[in-house]
RNA sequence: GGUCCGGUAGCUCAGUUGGAUAGAGCAUCAGCCUUCUAAGCUGAGGGUCAUUGGUUCGAAUCCAAUCCGGAUCACCA
């Protein structure tokens, strides 16, 4: 049980015994005490003046004196200013709580809980490659993923593949027309990236054919659609719910090309899945699932065949389910995989880590579900994150704006190489532990940058500045722990070395023992939150907080054995958990650096 | 236009269900390596929490209005 949840209980009992009324968890607050204040954690009096009659320094010094009185082992001291009453919690408890956990790998891991939680991420088209959004959403999905796992849940990791409608077709279609039979292998171009290129031309031919279309007197709606090379994405795309064998051929082709170049992505950040989904798999059970539901007069037809449910009594819009030529749209697919990850997995939630652009899309598909019935319905939780965009605004393809993920690693690793180097640290390195060390700076810089703001806000990535390993960084972090480790190379703690007096703790030590007995608490939130950034500002604490300790206090030197072996004990618990937190995070944190 | 989200230091971001004098990092300035890793530590300057009104013991936080920015309302995904 965490310390706060401790106070809480005494201090509900301690009102129960000298006022015979009773409170709950919800009728006062319990802060950290600020700095400023002698004291650990602060109970606020206010909103129990009234109820109690009583002032607040009557109320502060009865309270108090009880806690003391009746926990002399919990608290050792108390203090009253205005509405707070700050209470000292003893060094024992500190110390009790590090001597337990010093050596516990999986401190802050919870129990099973027998839930079950599917979370789906990353999720790309398989008509370009990942770029800094993508990296956004993996980082945050795997992470989430984690977390919850730590919080005890069964946690399963999927993925969907946007793998087949218009947008393939585009690059389908460019690269039939345009390619004379490249492949990657023959211009020695990554396979996303290749397919990508295709993509992107067939957006430049058609944009020329719009022109030209327009100066032959055609308004510009009517010319995107009556384009040549549009025309023909859209033949594709019926010839391929046809299942034609040519466009088959073709389709799983350049599939496979872009599902290469995922793989090597995928491995280097470590984005990894238990299950795989395909949308070429899981549109036909959604179309299924449309007719089921006009059978039920869930969805109707329009004169020209095509799909519609009406949403507009509960706030929203008329949507499409199916287009009039009769092919799946975006949704419909979505519906169907919904009704696939119950039949599999029975969750008790299904997470959707996809940005929130899509807001309403979720909303709707949500909606959707209930309305026909599914029980896939309630455990829906769309986890929205926002955009990321460059200091001069969106990222956007047509203006190559986009920053690819693949050049931003190779950029951070670069930096993180020249960094290394410049330092000398690690001499003695061979080349692949450099290799290695390089990459965990490098990624770690960039997955630490990322994951650090508040996933529902949009956040701006400054390539230049980012590109950064000082202050609140990765690399303090993972500095942090190898300073720890460089201690515990000479000398390890010593599980069984017994105190001979009681020490008084420092207050740098104690800093560190209560940020430590937080962290069962911060995954704790971090998954109730489905915020990773929270692991993320507390490991930066933590470093923090422990670079002065190292600074202000020798460990190896001690004024006695007493405190050598406290502080060793302290540097091992402080190195686990900021490599477990990291972990969570998907950082590694070196032992040297 | 409807709906939703956001606006905190020059920049990037924190700020638990309302609590004490609003915090970090970067950038700027001043100190600290014969001592367990200086990717570090210590300190300084920097704020009308978009604006106005309201709720109350108390508001960056809750409510309303206004201004600014973004997303969405596609037979794109």
């Amino acid at each position: 049980m965490s310390v706060t949840s401790i106070i809480q209980s005494a201090v509900i009992k301690g009102l129960e015994q000298l006022f015979q009324k009773t409170f709950t968890s919800k009728d006062f607050q319990i802060n950290e005490t600020k700095p400023e204040f002698e004291g650990d954690y602060t109970v606020v009096l206010f909103t129990l003046l009234k109820p109690l009659k009583q002032s607040p320094d009557q109320l502060g010094n009865t309270l108090g004196n009880y806690l003391l009185d009746q926990q002399p082992g919990l608290f050792s001291a108390y203090n009253v200013i205005k509405g707070f009453l700050n209470l000292t919690i003893s060094d024992q408890y500190w110390t009790d709580i590090l001597d337990q956990n010093f050596e516990n790998n999986i401190y802050g891991k919870k129990e099973s809980n027998g839930k079950r939680i599917v979370v789906e991420y990353s999720s790309p088209n398989t008509n370009k490659p990942l770029h800094l959004g993508h990296l956004r959403n993996n980082f945050l999905g795997w992470s989430i993923a984690e977390i919850l796992r730590a919080e005890g849940y069964k946690v399963i990791k999927t993925c969907i593949s946007n793998d087949r409608g218009i947008h393939i077709c585009k690059s389908m279609v460019a690269w039939q027309q345009f390619a004379n039979g490249a492949t990657p292998e023959s211009t020695g171009i990554k396979g996303d990236h290749f397919v990508g290129d295709y993509y992107v031309m067939f957006g430049e031919v058609h944009k020329k054919e719009i022109i030209s279309l327009t100066e032959k007197g055609m308004s510009k709606e009517e010319a995107e659609k009556e384009a040549p090379i549009m025309k023909a994405a859209q033949q594709m795309l019926i010839d391929w719910e046809a299942g034609k064998p040519e466009v088959m051929d073709l389709w799983k082709t350049m599939n496979s090309w872009v599902y290469s170049g995922f793989d090597t992505t995928y491995k280097r950040i470590g984005s990894d899945f238990d299950k795989l989904y395909y949308e070429s798999d899981t549109y036909l059970l959604g179309k299924k699932l449309v007719e089921d539901g006009l059978k039920k007069g869930i969805f109707f037809t329009k004169p020209d065949s095509s799909v519609w449910i009406d949403l507009t009594a509960d706030g929203l819009d008329e949507k499409i389910v199916q287009r009039k030529d009769g092919t799946a749209v975006y949704i419909t697919q979505d519906i169907g995989l919904a009704v696939n990850k119950y039949d599999e997995f029975k969750y008790d939630q299904s997470i959707y880590v996809v940005g929130d652009e899509q807001n309403y899309h979720f909303k709707v598909l949500k909606l959707i579900c209930k309305k026909l019935g599914l029980p896939s319905s309630d455990g829906i939780y769309h986890l929205s994150y926002g955009m990321v965009e460059l200091p001069t605004g969106r990222m956007k393809t047509r203006e190559g704006t986009v920053v690819d993920a693949d050049d931003i690693m190779d950029e951070m690793i670069n930096v993180a190489a020249a960094k290394t180097a410049e330092l000398g640290k690690v001499k003695d390195f061979t080349d692949l532990e450099l290799k290695e060390l390089y990459d965990i700076i490098g990624l770690g810089a960039l997955k630490f940058f990322i994951l650090r703001v508040d996933p529902k806000k949009r956040m701006v990535f400054n390539p230049e500045e980012s590109i950064d390993f000082h202050g609140f960084t990765a690399s303090f972090v993972q500095f942090s722990h190898a300073r720890a480790k460089a201690i515990l190379r000479n000398e390890d703690a010593d599980s069984s070395y017994i105190y001979k007096a009681t020490t008084s703790l420092l207050p740098l030590e104690k800093a560190l023992l209560i940020m430590l007995e937080r962290y069962p608490l911060i995954i704790t939130l971090a998954a109730t939150d489905h915020n990773p950034s929270l692991l993320v500002t507390y490991g930066y604490e933590l470093a923090k907080t422990f670079n002065s300790f190292v600074t202000e206090h020798r460990v190896l030197k001690a004024e006695s054995e007493d405190k050598k072996q406290l502080r060793l004990r302290i540097c091992r618990m402080t190195a686990n958990v900021l490599a477990s937190g990291l972990a969570l995070l998907g950082i590694k944190a070196p032992e040297r650096m």
